[in-house]
DNA sequence: AAAAAACTTTTATGTGACTAAAAATTCATA
DNA sequence: TATGAATTTTTAGTCACATAAAAGTTTTTT
């Protein structure tokens, strides 16, 4: 059983990152200030400190609020994994580019990354760090799927794999939140570009 | 002839930024405000915004002065281009990082990069993403030469390659400069562990 | 129901980025 | 060498992040 001071924490909790959100999106992160986030979510600036520290804290942790639900996007896709490198890898990106827009704006979410880059051990930068682990790891377990079908090499070590072709990833994805007009079908050609030059590149 | 004005704001220009770097190496960049810099640099501190406009601005601007002399250490990398791509890729990151390092702090650097993401399309912003491409550009031409030499399959897109091929060194560097304790020779070892993974992935 | 514990709010204060405008200085020029 | 132009400094102020401590409120415990 949940007491009453804990269920109303919870309530404040989610009142901020929701009133947290709603700015955010409408009127970007510099416009968006501790006090009017206070207000909407009716607490006092000091309780927005309390729960969160900073500015970029609460930023974070607003973030981190939506990972189950990448998480678990991501399980459907390892559910009903695609047939080569270049579909795994394309899927992958996709299923993060949609879940990311239908949460935040670009332009938040380069205060995200910069913000993550910055706090990196902070709290809450440390669970954004891990949901890029988790992310990467996810990716490996796809690919271990394919090679079963044949469609990795054999002696590619995975983990590997996962983690770089992850990174790959989260480069293009910096550069399509870093540009207004790029859109989901150009950063994909890029991807699918990367994929087949890279698994060409051997002489041989 | 330049008359003495110029030259004037040529030699604050110059004090500003030095001051600036040394104490950003000293200090980090918190602790460095633009009033210390502007006392170190016998200006106002209204004369250092009119220079640089914002703080981030000022670390752009400096991190841009540094340009020239590592575009000058690859050109040299690219008069004896390696024979591998492996080695291709580990020469060409670690000329990044040797200089990255010469010039600021591994703390410093994350401040960097992250302005360059928030400020992307500032004036000095834009400088900083100039020399990125220029930097990819140059890996590209390495992996030409390396190709006439048979080190690279005759139809991948080099241009492509060279890009993601330095997305993921960003990547790569970007983890560098998170982990204080994470040393060149560790980075090296993940770098040639990445280009082994993707170079044999392609199964047949 | 009173006392204690746990929070939140109020109040006060500091700091540093950044800006606008007037005043002062220095260089260029006639 | 006086006048005008360019630039810097001074001055004054705003804004928002952030923190500390006191005061007030609400829940929990006894």
């Amino acid at each position: 059983m949940t007491n009453l001071r804990e269920r109303q924490k919870e309530s404040r909790r989610r009142k901020i990152l929701q009133a947290a959100r709603e700015q955010l999106v409408a009127n970007g992160f510099e416009a968006t200030t501790i006090e009017t986030i206070a207000e909407e979510a009716e607490v006092s600036a000091v309780t927005v400190y309390n729960y969160y520290g900073t500015k970029t804290g609460l930023l974070l942790a607003l973030v981190s609020e939506s990972d189950s639900i990448l998480l678990e996007r991501m399980q459907e896709l390892l559910k009903a994994p695609p047939d080569t490198i270049e579909e795994t890898f394309s899927a992958f990106a996709e299923v993060i580019r949609r879940h990311a827009l239908s949460f935040l704006t670009k332009a938040v979410w380069r205060q995200v990354i910069a913000a993550s880059i910055i706090e990196g051990d902070s709290q809450f930068g440390r669970s954004y760090a891990q949901l890029d682990r988790e992310l990467a790891r996810q990716l490996t377990k796809i690919l271990e799927k394919l090679r079963e079908r044949g469609g990795v090499s054999a002696n590619t070590d995975l983990d590997v794999l996962g983690d770089c072709l992850f990174q790959l990833q989260n480069a293009r994805f910096l550069q399509f939140v870093s540009s207004n007009d790029m859109t989901n079908e150009a950063v994909d050609r890029y991807l699918r570009e990367d994929i087949e030059a890279l698994l060409s590149a051997y002489p041989g």
